[in-house]
DNA sequence: ATAAAAAAAGAATTTTATTCTATATATTTT
DNA sequence: AAAATATATAGAATAAAATTCTTTTTTTAT
């Protein structure tokens, strides 16, 4: 599908807000509310939206502790990466995971409550899986930054 | 503040669909829309809703390289690390910043539309700045996972 | 230049958000 | 435990927005 610059400009005012309305986008986009709408659909329908988030204040619901896993396999034949890929996905305190590039395998977010938390996630979830090789973790301190990409033509 | 068991299944709805209607909320709370409807404005009033997104898929927007970079700055004073942190979050580039604790000092995610992107973002934006120590980089092959933590009472 | 297709406008309708008042539930105080 | 107070919910009314439909305008292709 072709994108013209009024779907980008949908685009970049949902990635701001999902929550505005289409009659307040219509207004700055200096259109009506229909083709706004139209458009909104078009672009859910296409899978460009994918989905619709609210973004928790994590620090006041008490998840406080965050850490990058850097993870090596013993072995990496498709079947043990594929395996191991699928049960470290199936832990909830896995929030984003990723295959890289480099010397290591994986990284992984994990994001729990506190220390003892993570000690527990660690000792009964990720040691347990026997393609575990090596894991390198990376406390996250603080994050300063957190957007998307802008999105052009 | 406290927060009860609607309010955090609330939280849990939105989380997952930031444009679901308080009606529908309501439903499957068992609740009708004024409760929900006030419960959500006070979560945003006390900050722990934070924002409403939409989620785009990039790889349709033509943003396909994905890489994160570690950092370590050549000296570690405090005037030295923030404006180095400020520098880099300026960047359009660098989507998440992350301070983190180990042999690094700082975590990025980069995302850009190509390699050759990547490289500008590198030789114009990143190693102009003097603050700048090394450097190394692992891309992203694959995210297989994207999520929240799991919000519990 | 004309015909066909796509996009937008405008109006009408349906649905939802929001506000207000009344009722019920829970909490605190005595 | 009962009364008083505060908190939460229900229900109804209103305002605003979403959604649909028809007409007009703009763009595109011939």
């Amino acid at each position: 599908m072709k994108l013209d610059t009024t779907d980008i400009r949908i685009l970049n005012l949902l990635q701001e807000n999902s929550r505005i309305t289409t009659k307040e986008m219509a207004k700055k986009l200096s259109l009506t509310t229909t083709p706004v709408f139209e458009r909104v659909k078009k672009l859910e329908r296409e899978g460009i939206i994918e989905k619709y988030v609210a973004i928790i204040n994590q620090k006041k619901m008490g998840i406080i502790l965050s850490a990058f896993l850097f993870i090596s396999l013993k072995e990496h034949t498709r079947r043990h990466i594929d395996k191991f890929q699928k049960d470290v996905d199936s832990f909830d305190e896995v929030t984003e995971s990723f295959h890289i590039t480099g010397e290591n395998d994986f990284l992984l977010k994990v994001e729990v409550k506190d220390m003892e938390a993570y000690q527990k996630f660690v000792f009964t979830k990720l040691s347990v899986l026997t393609q575990l090789g090596s894991v390198k973790t990376q406390f996250i301190l603080a994050q300063t930054k957190q957007s998307f990409p802008n999105i052009e033509l």
